[in-house]
DNA sequence: TACGAGCGTACGTTATCACATACAGACGGC
DNA sequence: GCCGTCTGTATGTGATAACGTACGCTCGTA
């Protein structure tokens, strides 16, 4: 038995679940899928990776389609972050505070925070990450007070309300300008091509 | 090449548009996901049906989860939402409005909503676009009321503050069962590039 | 023209998938 | 007891999945 076999085992185990909550038998479904029935004890105890054909055949004696078998053993399509169980970011800057507001899922596309800045106050210190990977991109909503963005040398002011996109892998850094606190929610999309 | 590669071939058809639209070689997509470039023309030209390990290991360096490249096949047509056909106005559905806060530009990768629904309100009627292009992820952020989320036949119940991310080509709704106006701001990121 | 670098694909070998057959154990019936 | 039938699994064989290598091809560049 490879590794590989051990690390995707659980279709095998989702299968047989399936199989006996229909209460079928390996012979049963074999006809019913066109698989044999060793074949199906097989992938049912991990022993070997079906090909696309026969997944699919066995997904189809099942009654259902691969992409749902296969949905049923990756985890979640679906992720909640409770808002008591937020991230809190490191506070690197004085006035400054956010919050991770996405779940850490690996692969994920966009990470939304939330942003709080004292008046005065500035994102992105000597230790904070002031930018991010090649071909990002960064949607800032203002949600209270007034907001001033600088970046790549420039300076653009945002009033409550705004939202501004720009290319993330530039250096850039907020600033609370005003004399009220200010909140802005941040969303950082992964830059999909890698050059 | 026998007759079930020819049958399911839209995998191989589905793999090649994908690895093209993120501009990788075969070479580059056997790096990224660790099969070699030859099983992966075979694979796109329908003339082997790979294991589900390999299968696997293809859709992670194409940054997507089997079931979902597998979906995206099974489907057949694409449906595509597109920015300009939605960026104004209340929807078809009574009690739902929202407005596009990102810019009109060519190329975001995320585009922000606010969605406001009545009590008892669901977003995407009959009239409504439910889902997504494929690959792409949907993150939403309750900020008043309570919401909850349908997303392939499952239930969600959202509170003031939570924060979910789900994958958008699926069929979802959005509805407010409470008996107070919920507000929610919706992240859509594209889930490839397109050509 | 010649060259190197990039592309996708044809080739031959090895690993393994998938089958038909055969087996050991559990249950029920004359 | 001795069948007949069901269960899931071990066995051996042919088909094929997956690999490493190498080929023909199209570009820029010298």
């Amino acid at each position: 038995m490879s590794l590989g076999a051990i690390v995707q085992n659980g279709v095998g185990t989702r299968i047989r679940a399936l199989r006996e909550a229909m209460d079928l038998s390996l012979r049963d479904l074999a006809e019913r899928s066109g698989v044999s029935a060793p074949m199906l004890s097989q992938v049912e105890r991990g022993e070997t990776s079906p090909t696309l054909q026969v997944a699919a055949r066995i997904a189809a004696g099942l009654e259902l389609r691969l992409s749902q078998l296969l949905r049923l053993d990756e985890d979640g399509a679906v992720s909640i972050v409770r808002g008591d169980e937020r991230r809190q970011g490191p506070s690197a800057v004085a006035g400054h505070s956010y919050e991770i507001l996405t779940p850490p899922l690996p692969g994920q596309r966009a990470e939304l925070s939330r942003h709080t800045l004292a008046p005065g106050a500035v994102t992105g210190g000597p230790g904070d990450p002031p930018m991010h990977e090649p071909g990002a991109r960064e949607t800032a909503l203002v949600q209270s007070g007034t907001v001033v963005l600088h970046c790549d040398g420039q300076r653009y002011e945002l009033l409550d309300g705004d939202c501004v996109t720009f290319d993330a892998d530039l250096n850039h850094h907020f600033e609370n300008p005003g004399p009220e606190k200010a909140e802005l929610l941040a969303i950082v999309s992964a830059g999909l091509r890698r050059s």
